[in-house]
DNA sequence: TTTTTTGGAAACCGTATGGTTTCATTTACA
DNA sequence: TGTAAATGAAACCATACGGTTTCCAAAAAA
């Protein structure tokens, strides 16, 4: 749980914070608002939420003794521009059959 | 380096693999081809690339004694669709102070 | 003022991850 | 036929990951 590659690719590669991202996108929720959704254990889900937040993705703030998690997802666009790049892989106008006929299989060598 | 929780999120999560992506994407190459765009051990990127495999991404065909890696980023459509589900965290047309005072601060009683 | 509620922090655990080196095998080439 | 090229596979390693339980502290409520 170091801060080594904490990056937004790697935040929304575990499944349970994907979900995290959905429920804190619809409203702010409390830690414990967040871990009443999973059946792991609170520690556990505010070890997720403390990465998400390591980059960017979840914004908390300690309102008294509760600690209120806000998503903040404008780091989603650099995801959704990465994936985007690659467009035409699913986007029929070059399916993989094209791109395989189009494919010199003498690049190979170079 | 098992098949548990495969899926292309985790797959896209390691920037070794992205980078892999991005070479495959305009064109095939053999292994050794790809290992030499890394400082790491051929066997590293072999494992790599078995994993883009695992969740689809790349297809391999052994051709001789060479196996050629094609990327076949269907499977980013998954990841573009995912992100741009929350495209409002970073269109303007809802910023994120807009979203903070919309917020009924009373949604945590729910 | 007790007692809940809320959550931080630490210690621990099993397994996955990302890398290495070494060795064997198959194919191509001189 | 010997040798080089291309790769698979295995063993190994350190550390990250995802989870747990336990304990402590502070704020809120009774």
């Amino acid at each position: 749980m170091n801060q080594t590659r904490r990056d937004v690719f790697q935040a929304i590669s575990d499944p349970t914070r994907r979900e995290i991202i959905g429920l804190l996108a619809r409203r702010s929720l409390n830690l414990n608002k967040v871990a009443d959704h999973f059946t792991m254990s609170r520690p556990a889900v505010a070890k997720h939420i403390r990465i998400l937040t390591e980059c960017g993705l979840v914004v908390v703030q300690t309102r008294g003794r509760e600690t209120f998690c806000q998503a903040d997802l404008k780091g989603l666009k650099q995801v959704s521009d990465w994936a985007n790049t690659y467009q035409e892989f699913w986007n029929d106008k070059l399916d993989a059959l094209e791109r395989f006929l189009d494919e010199d299989p003498c690049d190979e060598n170079l």
